[in-house]
DNA sequence: AATGGCTGTTACAAACTGTTACCGATCGTT
DNA sequence: AACGATCGGTAACAGTTTGTAACAGCCATT
């Protein structure tokens, strides 16, 4: 039964992208449309855990996620890594790399998703010839900037299971956003890169799921959630709004 | 005793300050010096405890800190709020909040500070007109990103004494790079504002480096921070450099 | 259909960090 | 010089998160 529900969700998935809606919102306006024109553009088709760039490689260009889902993983000398964003359709990866002759992170795909190269000295040519362009990708650097530091925050200031309920909110958001469900979706990633991202191990992050299920908040199944009140998963994950 | 060897820090400081050459590194290159002609700069001298700006005010401008250090606080809706920067001289504040209406963060004098407004429509007329200063902004806001991501891979990863080990390396290597003494510093920042970027209690701040005290990698009296032994804190700071 | 590998879940004990409380030092003010 | 407020340090105790381990489910391969 659940294979059933799974497939329903996927074909909400393949229904959105056919409809060919991108939201421009999730890039703070930075569309490929707009420089179709002045950069050319190439297409790559990608298989889960196929790399989009490594770190080290000469960077080059900037990626569109066109289809699917990608993880961005930082890297220390020591060997310490973590993951420390989840793009989305329609959102931007590469620009952390911008100034560097190298790319200073891994991207990785989730699953089966499909990249825009955007060549970036074009993109740069072309930022100075049409003004509004500019200002956009600014715009979207700086929108990089702000999520970086909200995450910081939640992750400084939240308990595991108001991190998980916090995660879980946002992709329910970003999903939403897209055209899809916001309260019922599939995780693209595994449990330890959920667990990477929040700062936590991977064991922690199931007894967070079990538990928000346990009340009735969330209904878990594997890679599979519903979110069944929105208003408590808000309530759990912003610790001042509790009653003391 | 003590009071002395403060004394002869702030000389130090003094002195650097006074030499004038402020480091472009820290700004990837982003020097207020290079719009001079084409923006208009206003000076502004800050108390410590003042605001540069805060959340919500309308964004109008770019601050580049010329003497003094701050620091930025994230603050979210439910009232939880972290430090997610401390800002030296040489460094630009405000960028994180283009594309906004209001100013996305508080950004706060540590000490006695001097501080040059960059009106912000200005710098992007500027940018339009001297292609250089377009990159090396674009180039000053993706080295914002991975600072941020460079961050949260350390408050990810390391343990409390590993984080506190790992500021104090990062602002010895800043002070440094400013000139001043990389072993020898004052903190600017109180041990709460430390530990909320930590993403740690001020206790726990304070028996890290009460323990880093004992095992004489560092001298500490109060604010005062001596580095006795930089390998030993390299050390403390990359787990993976650990024997097993 | 059976196997092995990977992923996810759960229980229990241990470790680290947070909490609370108190004390001393410093600084600005009266 | 005395005062209060802020800051910093220490300690005992409580709590959350983690480590370890065992088990179950899914998937690809044989």
């Amino acid at each position: 039964m659940s294979q059933v529900v799974a497939q329903s969700v996927s074909s909400q998935v393949a229904n959105a992208t056919h409809a060919g809606h991108i939201s421009v919102h999730s890039t703070q306006g930075f569309d490929p449309e707009l420089i179709r024109e002045h950069v050319q553009i190439f297409r790559r088709r990608l298989e889960p855990g196929q790399y989009v760039y490594r770190t080290g490689q000469p960077f080059h260009s900037l990626f569109f996620v066109r289809v699917g889902s990608v993880k961005m993983c930082e890297l220390a000398d020591d060997g310490r890594e973590q993951v420390t964003a989840f793009r989305l359709q329609g959102e931007i990866v590469g620009a952390e790399s911008i100034g560097l002759a190298t790319y200073s992170c891994d991207v990785i795909a989730l699953e089966t998703s499909e990249v825009w190269e955007l060549p970036y000295p074009p993109v740069l040519t072309a930022c100075l010839r049409i003004p509004d362009l500019h200002s956009r990708l600014t715009a979207a650097l700086a929108q990089e900037i702000r999520r970086g530091r909200s995450w910081m925050l939640a992750l400084g200031t939240l308990t595991a299971e108001q991190r998980v309920a916090a995660f879980l909110l946002d992709l329910a958001a970003r999903y939403q956003a897209l055209g899809f469900s916001g309260s019922h979706f599939i995780l693209r990633m595994c449990r330890a890169d959920i667990a990477s991202y929040l700062a936590l191990k991977h064991e922690t992050v199931s007894r967070a799921l079990g538990h928000l299920a346990d009340t009735n908040s969330i209904d878990v199944e594997r890679r599979e959630i519903r979110i069944l009140d929105h208003a408590e998963l808000r309530r759990v994950s912003s610790p001042s709004t509790q009653v003391h």
